[in-house]
DNA sequence: TTGAAAGCGCTAACAG
DNA sequence: CTGTTAGCGCTTTCAA
């Protein structure tokens, strides 16, 4: 059977609303009271049901986490980083997963929103988060973290400088004299890409070359992903000289499938990956990547998060810039 | 301002029982009276405030799961794991990664028993996890995972078989004719480590090899770690001429220390390193691993916590098999 | 088929 | 300094 306060206090011979004020340490209780009460807790190891207390003070102290992957270094780094961030906070994470499905995620914000936790920070599954604004214009505290869209109102946005980052690949592969370069991506139609796309052209714009789709290959995730999706685009675009890929799984398919072809990285084709993976610099050739401070957007994105709930008036796009970790697979 | 049942009901000209019945099914209602309850809910967008549901039916469809480290892909795959199942079942999932502190570890756990969650699905941080009893004596739903001590009562168990895993790295190494074996390990005090050492030495006894204590080298589980660990083992034990790394952040540092250091691998040292990540094949040199089946721990754990919930006598220590993932570094 | 009402365990006026 | 009491929003007997 479980204790409750009201046990606390017949036991103490007080009534709970003492009990509850020693507890929260609400209001002056005196020494002699306060001592019998705390020892009384002690001896039932008593907590307070928390669900109780939630529903009264209509607050949770939890924040849900909706994120579109796991698999994913980068997404697993960012939700350390949330998780960190929460726990000096005294706040608690529910985690969910949608496996890029967008239907379970707008069940997922819906039932999320029915008070089981004081706010939400999402990392969107695609661009068609409209429905979201039915939570935000009455204030349910959002923010979008790593994907976003501008139907969204109402909600901060923690992210990465994606047009920077594609931006800044693409450039540094034209000062490396390449001239037809593809790009591998996992997902569309989200920020992410079409961000680092829009870098990808600006880039070429810089240097008076042309856009070619054909350049632009989609595929998984995943190893197996990478592997298929460079072979696609070099049998069909033969004169690529080098590939930015926007994914670390994918990076290293592609890698295992250029060895396995015997095709010589960076002097056939060179890489330049996504996201800085821990091995990346012992494999051959190690492999130069741009990334993005993953746990930095995570924590970032909880701040944002606590300012929202704490004033809903805020709003704010803050975007953390990529950096460049320079090694061999890019010709360097 | 937030609708509520009371407001779905008034404007149905119902009582919240009925509004109740319409929304659990739990009733036969009118046709008539059922069409225009449904209007109104969807109208207002109304969802039951699931803190009341959970205050009144004592259960809240969340469960907790305690991790020790979150950097680590052999946990982040298995938090993959649970998050699945859990949501086939309908189960959110309250995430808590204790980095490893002992006393924020058993803070949550008094916490999330609260009633915060049906029950709990815990990595621990160390063996010193007595105090589980206080709650799982009560019969709280609890499940050890990946770490475990017998100190903790009534409570199933989902591992690896890290004896197994040890001893057949080892025995691998052995079969190559190595004698002087070192092992890098990361967290001392700790049943996955201990069983594989233990597995470890049953290899050495096999061959009729002494056990060195010396051979066993203590590090952080980072790239770092394993660099400053391989150097430290090498330099103290010069005649060694195989190290089976715990870890892969470490096994990724020893490599590439290794390197630095010009020692071939596995010429000079074998490598055998544990939980295949997606790059070990386009290492250089591609490395050996020896992985337990991550996803599938975490996904027997949530299996397992349900069946706990459900009956609260099931008792069992699930030890899932490892598998070894021959490559080159062992020197096959 | 429907409604009244009790109550889950807690907090917070308010009164004493 | 302490107790009484009215809910938070829901489910669920029990009676009508």
């Amino acid at each position: 059977m479980k204790v409750t306060m009201k046990d606390i206090a017949k036991e103490a011979n007080v009534s709970t609303a003492t009990v509850s004020h020693v507890i929260n340490g609400t209001k002056q209780i005196s020494e002699e009271k306060h001592r019998k009460i705390k020892a009384i807790i002690n001896k039932y190891n008593y907590v307070p049901n928390s669900t109780a207390k939630n529903l009264r003070k209509n607050k949770t102290i939890t924040a849900g986490l909706v994120v579109s992957s796991f698999r994913d270094s980068f997404i697993s780094q960012m939700v350390y980083g949330v998780e960190e961030r929460a726990r000096e906070h005294g706040y608690q994470i529910l985690l969910v997963n949608t496996n890029e499905d967008r239907n379970y995620e707008e069940e997922v914000i819906s039932s999320l929103h029915a008070r089981m936790v004081d706010g939400v920070i999402l990392s969107p599954t695609s661009s068609d988060i409209g429905y979201l604004n039915k939570y935000t214009k009455n204030d349910f505290p959002t923010v979008l973290v790593n994907r976003y869209d501008p139907v969204a109102e109402n909600t901060p946005k923690v992210t990465g400088d994606d047009y920077q980052t594609g931006f800044d690949a693409t450039l540094h592969l034209l000062d490396h004299g390449h001239q037809k370069i593809g790009v591998i991506y996992a997902v569309p139609n989200v920020s992410t890409t079409n961000e680092r796309i829009r870098g990808y052209k600006d880039a070429l714009k810089k240097y008076h070359l042309p856009f070619n789709e054909h350049y632009l290959e989609l595929g998984y995730a995943t190893v197996d992903g990478g592997e298929i999706a460079v072979n696609s685009l070099l049998e069909r675009e033969e004169d690529i000289t080098a590939v930015f890929i926007l994914n670390d799984l994918m990076t290293i398919g592609a890698i295992s499938k250029l060895k396995e072809l015997m095709i010589k990285i960076p002097e056939d084709v060179a890489i330049i990956g996504f996201g800085d993976f821990a091995s990346a610099g012992i494999i051959a050739p190690p492999v130069t990547n741009i990334a993005l401070p993953a746990d930095t957007i995570g924590k970032t994105a909880f701040d944002a998060l606590l300012n929202k709930i704490n004033n809903s008036e805020y709003m704010k796009h803050i975007e953390l810039p990529p950096s460049m970790i320079l090694r061999k697979s890019c010709g360097c």
